[in-house]
Parts: structure tokens; C-alpha cells; sequence
DNA sequence: GAACCACCCTAACACTTGTTAGTTTTCATT
DNA sequence: AATGAAAACTAACAAGTGTTAGGGTGGTTC
């Protein structure tokens, strides 16, 4: 019970995500090789095996991990009594903060889910389309109630989540422009965009 | 000079760039084998090679050609004497239909880059930034004219581009909305968000 | 001190990868 | 019918893939 910990109060399968997340974002999960993740977490491929059972394991633990932190925290979204519109910047915002704290594992859950076997696959993308469909409730409630323009709910809530994980590529930037102004003038942006 | 051709006034090398490209957005550039893109084109794996030199030639094929129709297309605009808010709704709107008309290509240039060998990689990233460089410049210049409201010209451009980007997505849907609705309506949220 | 267990190692597996060599087929032009 | 080039084929290569088997090592617990 001690010998599995490390240094960071995790246990070694978790730091064997978190390296493999590195390299997934990096050089894409196929070229992505068990032995890549073995050098940087200082051991022999095969001896990853005593912690994860394959290498889509890990593809699967990024994914599911992220996709469950969004809903939960949709849910809290909902359970307030805040304006549409309210509703709305606060998914926003907390939809770009994970872009900026959560990076790699949210840019992998964005664009390597695709290589997650069946029926994990087919589990994602259901979770990922009701987690659409209950956002474009919002803004379509938002519509009703005369709190935003007359916009169509599923064209804005794929604007604004593309927009947001786009923010991909101000990581790989220079990143002339903080992580505060970004931010803000997205969320300006992406809201001025929805008010009536 | 002749048996070259095919039903299409193609050459077979544009054939197999073609049929490569489906193959390149559905599983990734890694996951598609010289083998996948030869049986789809109807040939043995090493006869490609009598059309092509490599597999990253398909590749830098796709990714520049895209990049040139870009490229060509903002020239015209800048050259226009528009407004800038004009000029905005049209590259816009150019890039939506891109990405309609041309998805596979537009999507491996998008999403398949990175597996460019250098120096192409280095040249694709360059441009890239200059054309990002220019777009945000007409930015800029609509803000000086009070033609746009105040917003960071980088994010914008960032927004812009990524939120159409994600066109992706409906590509692989139903379709439950139309390609005209999807126009409009991204075009709309866009164009509003950046208006005084 | 013996047994146990978690963990690492080396070696190997079956398979797939992009690509080359060498040969044969196809077919328009002479 | 013969020529010559383009383009197809088979076979093989070296390297890399995820994963398994089996054995060794060092620390914890009886």
C-alpha cells in the first residue's frame, strides 16, 4: 500500500495517463507507441501492463474523465436559478477554463475519441450529443423568454464549443495575448453574439 | 498520354489523392496504411508508388492546397475596397463554404498537419500565422474605423476560425439542419458579435 | 527466516507499417 | 507484328506495433 504511491499522493496508473495524455496531445494516440510512454514514465513497455490493461485503457480514462466533469458541471448550471443568459456565460466560461487548466486531457477527449474502441465509441458520442441537446435547451429557452436573439440552438452551440476548443491553439502558441484577456474577449465575444 | 487518364479527367495521382483524403479524415493520417488507400483505389499497395513518392507526399499534396485557396481568396478580398465588416462577412462566409464544399481536404489541412515532415511543417505553420496575422489586421483596422466594437483582434480572428472549423462535427451528423441554415445562422452569430 | 506480493525486467510473439526490387502485363505508336 | 513506355504485379525488406510469458528482485508480513 505504500510502495505503489509516488511522489504526487497518485498512484502509478495515473501518472502513466498523465504521461500518456502528454504524448497522445503531442503525437496523436496512433503514434503515440506503449514504449514512448514507457521512456517518459522511466520503465519497460511491458511493465506498464501491471497497471492498465491496454493502451486504449488509457485513451478511455482521458475521455470518460473529461466527459464526466462537463455533465457534472452542466448540472450544477442547471439546478440554478440564473438567467438563460447567465447560464449561458457560466458554460462558457467554465468550458474554457477546462480548455486552459485541463489542456491535454480535454484536447484529447476533443480529438482522439475516435480511436476509442466499441462501445466505448458509440458511448461517447451518445454522451456527447445529449450534452449538446440539453445546452441548445438552454439557449432555445433563452429565445422563448425573449433574453436572446432569434439564433438557431444547435448553430450556436456548435459555434460556441468550437470556438472554445480552439483555444488549442493558442497553447501551441506564443502566447503573446494572457490567458485573461483571452478569456474575456472570447466570452464577450461568444455572449454579444447570443443578447438580444 | 492517355492511359494515365480516367473517367474523370483526373490523373490517376489525383485519384489517389482523393480517395486518400476520405481515408486520412475518417481514421486519421496514421491509421490509414499505404494498403487501405491502395485497395480503395482498386491496386496493390506498391503500385501507388509508381504515382506517388511517398505517403507524406499525399499528405503536403492536400495540406498546401489548401493553404494556396485560402490564401488566393483572402488576396482577392483585401484587394475589394469593402468595409471591413464586409470584408469579414466574406472570408467568413468563404470559409464556410470551404468547409462545405471541400471538407475532406479542408479537414485533413486542419486536423492532419502536424504529420508533415519538415521543412513543410515549418512552411504550413508559417503561413498559417500569416494568414491569421492578416485577417486580425482587418480586424483591427474595423475597430480604428469604429466599423467593429472593441475586441482583441487575436482572439476574434481565433473565434472566427474555430468556431467554423467545427463544421466538422454537423459534417459527420444527421444533418437534422440544413447547410444553408448552418450558413446563415454561424454567419449571423459571427457577424453580430463583432458589430458596434 | 519463509512466504508472499507488487513490481520490474528480458525475450519473444504475431502482425502491420512504408517502401524497394524485379518482373510481367497492358496498350498506343511505329 | 514489333517496340517501348507506363503501370500493374509478387515478394520481400527492415522497422515498429501492442501485448504476453516467464523469471528475477526487493520489501512486507507472518
Amino acid at each position: 500500500m505504500a510502495r505503489i504511491q509516488s511522489k504526487k499522493n497518485s498512484t502509478k496508473k495515473e501518472i502513466i495517463i498523465e504521461k500518456a495524455a502528454r504524448l497522445f496531445r503531442e503525437k496523436g494516440f496512433g503514434a503515440a507507441s506503449m514504449r514512448d510512454i514507457a521512456e517518459t514514465v522511466g520503465v519497460e513497455a511491458a511493465s506498464l501492463y501491471n497497471h492498465i490493461q491496454s493502451k486504449s485503457e488509457i485513451l478511455q480514462a482521458i475521455c470518460f474523465k473529461v466527459a464526466n466533469d462537463f455533465i457534472a458541471q452542466l448540472e450544477e448550471v442547471e439546478r440554478s436559478n440564473a438567467s438563460t443568459l447567465e447560464k449561458m456565460e457560466t458554460i462558457i466560461r467554465m468550458h474554457i477554463r477546462m480548455m486552459l487548466e485541463h489542456y491535454e486531457y480535454v484536447y484529447i477527449s476533443d480529438h482522439e475519441w475516435r480511436h476509442l474502441p466499441e462501445p466505448y465509441l458509440s458511448n461517447f458520442l451518445n454522451q456527447r450529443r445529449s450534452y449538446r441537446k440539453r445546452l441548445s435547451d438552454v439557449i432555445e429557452e433563452g429565445i422563448h423568454k425573449n433574453e436572446m436573439k432569434n439564433i438557431d440552438p444547435y448553430v450556436a452551440v456548435l459555434t460556441i464549443l468550437s470556438a472554445i476548443s480552439g483555444i488549442e491553439s493558442w497553447h501551441r502558441s506564443r502566447k503573446t495575448t494572457g490567458a485573461e484577456t483571452l478569456e474575456e474577449n472570447m466570452v464577450k465575444y461568444l455572449i454579444e453574439g447570443l443578447k438580444k
